[in-house]
DNA sequence: CAATCAATTCGATATATATCAAATTATTAT
DNA sequence: ATAATAATTTGATATATATCGAATTGATTG
């Protein structure tokens, strides 16, 4: 397993409502991904903005939220000039489903 | 799914690296059981203060992280006269795994 | 270069939590 | 009943966090 720690902070990271949803979005989205078995060709990422508008809250707070879900490895973020996306971190998912699996 | 608010009360219960240890005891008792196939003849069981010992707290702190742990119902506890016994909630593992895995 | 827009950082505030010591409750043993 | 032991509750303190408004940074466009 990876460090204790780490998947202590990947917890907090998502103990809290919002960014539990903001992390589900990407849940889902991989979901539609998987089952399509078409990733390149779609959309797989969600945008800062999108999650304002989804939540109704500030930019500040989903930043900083964003924030919290990169540093606990849950996603990763890319930058496209103004703009930024998020994704999922399909590894960590995978260690976290792990660590609660039948062994 | 289940609620979101209960998903988010789960992984803040685990996100305390105390509480998390606590659980993984459990989780690999059940390993050790399932893998055994033999859960009725072994103890299946922490008690609290065996969690005292392994992490070094005191016991109303163990105490408190205890009853985090069973509202967010990621275990359950049982009394025998004195002492009390903790259990993994199998039901609620396999909510989270799920959460997690590839559907 | 100036204006605009997305995102981030800063500062402040309000709320939640981890921990312990002390007091209390509940159960067993003498 | 009394003493002893396991666990819980209470009260206090110190630390962390969510959120927002304001200010700032960085990139695009006119």
């Amino acid at each position: 397993m990876k460090d204790l720690n780490a998947m202590a902070q990947a917890f907090k990271a998502l103990s809290h409502p919002n960014r539990l949803q903001m992390y589900l979005e990407l849940l889902e989205l991989r979901e539609k991904i998987v089952s399509s078995g078409d990733c390149q060709k779609k959309e797989c990422s969600f945008g800062l903005s999108e999650f304002m508008h989804k939540l109704n809250i500030g930019a500040p707070t989903v930043s900083h939220h964003i924030k919290e879900l990169v540093n606990a490895k849950l996603i990763w973020v890319e930058r496209h000039g103004k703009f930024m996306t998020c994704h999922l971190n399909e590894e960590m998912r995978a260690e976290i489903e792990q660590f609660f699996g039948t062994k």
